[in-house]
DNA sequence: CTATTTTTGACATTGATTTTCATTTTCAAT
DNA sequence: ATTGAAAATGAAAATCAATGTCAAAAATAG
């Protein structure tokens, strides 16, 4: 049996607002429904465009907003790669991954490491830090881009 | 008997814009000198604060210019970290390494791990990918910060 | 020293992000 | 269903870092 996340982070959605005494609104579900849906790196542009397709009475304001307060709520988590822009993604129950990013077609892949991590902890020992978080993004180009350049 | 690293870098760059047909001004060298010995990472922003100090007449734009500058020739290279402001940095003729930034103080630590770059370059051929380049950023509270936070 | 070319400072522009504020919508209590 | 208080919304403005423009100033070759 398929667990419908994208109805559970709704869900969850809706309680955090109700718990915060804020308002659920239809475009504010319309926006956080196809950002989970979707399930990828988006900027505020890049969400607002494909919410446009499906109410154009949608503003760059609100999805604008409708994006902080899901990092508020820890739904969404943003991260700027090497253009500067901010990119929101969904956050699932799921553990920390990093990034392969292709410079030509902007493909952004997911993986993850335990052994990498593993090493971070040891350096950030060696330094008495107390780590926190990390990133690790590595760019080039990807298995379809590599080919036409 | 000790190298003196930054006149080294003074004299390339000195020797880089002659090559180059442009001019050896004397705003020029101070900032470089500065940026050189400072020898961290610095916005444009950072160093221009502390050029100003020793001369007040040199101009954010001719601070932001050399910055440029230095990192087209190769002397210096940029990056953002999660705060979202480009930063610069003198490029030594030493391997890639990764950063530890303190989430408190901004302090920046270098470290490099050929154990992590051989994990990486594995990964990047799982997925096919042509690896170019990478960044590694752990972020925490260095050994000060974390005693009084 | 002078002519030519580059550099500089002040200001304008860009592009992304964030804030403002007047208006509209939501929601709970009637 | 109506209403009133609080929150959400859209459009526009403000912000902020990064970058571009251009006339005036400075550097270098001759």
């Amino acid at each position: 049996m398929k667990i419908n996340v994208k109805n559970r982070e709704l869900k969850t959605v809706r309680r955090y607002l109700y718990e915060k005494g804020l308002k659920h609104s239809l475009k504010r579900h319309t926006i956080a429904e196809l950002f989970f849906r979707e399930d990828k790196h988006l900027s505020v542009e890049e969400l607002y465009d494909m919410v446009k397709k499906i109410d154009p009475d949608i503003s760059f304001s609100t999805v604008y907003r409708a994006l902080r307060l899901l990092e508020k709520a820890g739904f969404a988590v943003s991260r700027r790669f090497m253009d500067g822009v901010k990119r929101f993604e969904p956050v699932h129950p799921k553990e920390h991954h990093d990034h392969l990013i292709c410079i030509k077609c902007g493909k952004i892949i997911e993986f993850k490491s335990k052994k990498i991590e593993k090493l971070q902890k040891e350096i950030a020992g060696k330094y008495n830090f107390e780590l926190l978080s990390y990133r690790l993004e590595l760019y080039g180009y990807c298995e379809d881009c590599k080919k036409h350049r």
